[in-house]
RNA sequence: GCGUCGGUGGUAGAGUGGUCAAUUACACUUGGCUGUAAACCAAGCGGCUUCGGCCUUCGGGGGUUCGAAUCCCUCCCGGCGCA
C-alpha cells in the first residue's frame, strides 16, 4: 500500500492486554472503514440472506468473502472479469477476502471424526482431525480421502481439497491462494494459513504454526511481487497456535516481523473447544507491532467482540448474525431468543424494542414494525423472509454493537458500557429459560391471558 | 343388504404370533450454532420410576395361546364393487 492502511484515533494503554483497546481507520481504495468494526461474511460474494444493498443501512461497512467458495464457483477469473468481489456483488464500499486457509480445518475435519469412528483414537478423541502425524508430511491418499470422506489432505507445499461440491480434486497452495485472491480484488485480504482443530495436541500445532509461517512468507512474496496487486490490496498474515501460549507468542512475533500490512488472529473459536482459544489468541497481541492493525477471525459473540475490543483486535468477521439468523436465534439485550419458540406465538412485540434495525423500527410511515408473532409465524411455515429478516436484524444488532464499543473507546467509557452490556445481556439470558417455564405454565393454564405476560 | 379391502401413537404410513411402547417421515417441544460442506444439526416426543423396571396402549368387546398390533368371533366405522 502506497499510503498508510491504519490511523488510530484514540487508544485506552493498558499493560496486559494487548496493545489495549483502541479506535481507528482502516483507508483502503474503496473507502475508509471506522474501527473497531464488524465486518459481514459474505463467503460466496454474498451475506446469506441479505441484499448488498441492505448493508449500509444495517451498518456494514466492509465484507469478507473467501477464496476457496469463490474459486470453485464462479471461478476466480470469472470475478475479476466482473470487476472484482466488490463489483461482482454489486457493493460498492471495501472488501475483504479469506484465502482458504479454514477450509482447511472446517472440510478436513470430517475426515477425523470417521477414523475416530474405526476405532484408531479413542471415541471422544477428535484431536486429529487433519493430519495426526505431526512430523511427517502428509501425502495425498485418494483411495483414503474418497473412501472415507475426508476434503483436506495437509503437506508440506500446500493442500489437496476434495471438493464438496462435485468431488473433484483441487490443490491450494499459498502462491495460488494469493493469484486467485489477486483476481478476486478485495481490498484486504489474507495469507494462506492452516487452521487447526484448537484441541490438537502441542506436537501436532507446532508443526501447523510452523507450516503457516512458512506459507506466510511464501503468500508475503507471492503478493509482493506483483507490482500492480501490491498497490491496490493489502495483504494480512494470520498466527495460529492453538491454546499453548508459547507457540501463540512465537507466531505472534515471527508473523509480525515478516512485514504484513495487517496480523489476523487464526483459530477457530467456537465454545465447543472450550474456552481458551481465543483467548489464547488474544495473548498474541501483546507481542505484534503496536499500530498494525488486526482482525479476529470468525470472532463474534458479543463478549467476544467485547473481550477482543478490549485487547485492540480492529475488525471482527463472523458468520454467527446470519448462521443464527437462518436458524432463528436473535440477539437482544436481554441475551438471545429462539424466535421459532412456542412462548411467541401471538407476541406483538418486536425482536428487541432497544434494537434500531429496519425490522424492529417502527417505520416513521405506518408506525408498524415486524412483530415476534409474525417472524415465529414466518419460520414455521417456512417462508424465506423469516431467516431473512432475523439475519438483518442480527447483523445490525453486532454493527451497532460494535460502534458503541468504538464509540465508548472515544469517550473514555469502554469498561462502562462493556460492564453495563454484558450485565444485562448475560443476566437477563440466565433467567429466561425460568420466564420461559412460568410463561408456559400460565399460557397452559389461562390461555387468554397470554397476551398480558411480558415476554422478553 | 351381499361381497371385499381396511381401521396402528398429533398426521401420513410400516409392522402382521414373541427381539414392539411399536421402523420411518412430517408435525410438535427444547437445545446448539464464533475466518459458513449449515434455509442446518442434535435430543426428546404414552405415564410413572429407587433407572432395574413397572403400568396403560395398535377402532370397541370377547376368545385362542405360555405369549396377540399381529390368529378367531362379534359389534362399530370407512373405501370400493354388486344389488
Amino acid at each position: 500500500m502506497s499510503s498508510p492502511l491504519f490511523t488510530v484515533e484514540k487508544k485506552i494503554p493498558h499493560s496486559e492486554r494487548g496493545t489495549g483497546a483502541r479506535a481507528g481507520t482502516l483507508h483502503t481504495l474503496r473507502g475508509d472503514i471506522k474501527t473497531p468494526a464488524f465486518v459481514g461474511v459474505a463467503t460466496k460474494a454474498t451475506i446469506k440472506g441479505v441484499s448488498s444493498a441492505q448493508f449500509a443501512e444495517l451498518g456494514l461497512q466492509t465484507v469478507i468473502a473467501n477464496t476457496y467458495h469463490l474459486y470453485l464457483s464462479p471461478g476466480e477469473d470469472v470475478v475479476q472479469k466482473m470487476g472484482g468481489v466488490a463489483q461482482f456483488m454489486n457493493w460498492k464500499g471495501p472488501t475483504m477476502t479469506d484465502s482458504g486457509g479454514f477450509q482447511v480445518f472446517s472440510l478436513g475435519s470430517g475426515f477425523g471424526k470417521k477414523v475416530s469412528k474405526f476405532g484408531n483414537r479413542g471415541e471422544t478423541s477428535n484431536q486429529f482431525e487433519v493430519s495426526p502425524r505431526s512430523d511427517s508430511p502428509v501425502r495425498y491418499d485418494e483411495e483414503l480421502a474418497t473412501s472415507h470422506g475426508k476434503l483436506a489432505i495437509v503437506d508440506e507445499d500446500g493442500v489437496t481439497f476434495t471438493s464438496h461440491l462435485n468431488g473433484t480434486m483441487h490443490r491450494f497452495t499459498p502462491e495460488r491462494s494469493v493469484e486467485i485472491q489477486h483476481k478476486l480484488g478485495a481490498d484486504i485480504f489474507f495469507a494462506f494459513d492452516e487452521c487447526t482443530e484448537p484441541t490438537a495436541l502441542y506436537e501436532y500445532q507446532k508443526a501447523a504454526m510452523g507450516r503457516t509461517h512458512r506459507w506466510a512468507k511464501r503468500s508475503l512474496a507471492a503478493h509482493r511481487q506483483n507490482f500492480e496487486a501490491n498497490k491496490r490490496q493489502a495483504i494480512y498474515g494470520i498466527g495460529q497456535g492453538g491454546q499453548f501460549d508459547d507457540l501463540r507468542q512465537e507466531s505472534a512475533r515471527t508473523i509480525g516481523d515478516m512485514g504484513f500490512d495487517g496480523f489476523g488472529l487464526g483459530g477457530s473459536f467456537s465454545k465447543k473447544y472450550g474456552d481458551n482459544s481465543l483467548q489464547s489468541a488474544l495473548n498474541m497481541l501483546a507481542y505484534l507491532p503496536p499500530e498494525m492493525p488486526i482482525h479476529g477471525l470468525g470472532v463474534g459473540e458479543p463478549e467476544d467482540l467485547f473481550l477482543g475490543a478490549a485487547y485492540g483486535v480492529d475488525t471482527f468477521d463472523c458468520v454467527i448474525p446470519t448462521r443464527n439468523g437462518r436458524t432463528g436465534t436473535a440477539f437482544t439485550h436481554r441475551g438471545n431468543i429462539n424466535i421459532e419458540n412456542a412462548q411467541y406465538i401471538g407476541d406483538p412485540s418486536p425482536i428487541d424494542p432497544e434494537c434500531d434495525c429496519p425490522v424492529c423500527t417502527p417505520d416513521p410511515l405506518t408506525g408498524m414494525y415486524f412483530t415476534k408473532a409474525y417472524i415465529h409465524h414466518l419460520f414455521r411455515t417456512k417462508e424465506m423472509l423469516a431467516p431473512m429478516l432475523v439475519s438483518q436484524h442480527n447483523i445490525r444488532f453486532l454493527t451497532r454493537l460494535v460502534d458503541r464499543i468504538r464509540d465508548s473507546i472515544l469517550n473514555d467509557t469502554f469498561d462502562h458500557f462493556r460492564d453495563s452490556f454484558l450485565e444485562r445481556y448475560n443476566r437477563e439470558s440466565q433467567n429466561s429459560p425460568l420466564l420461559t417455564q412460568s410463561h408456559n405454565l400460565i399460557r397452559q393454564q389461562n390461555p387468554q391471558v397470554v397476551e398480558h405476560i411480558p415476554s422478553h
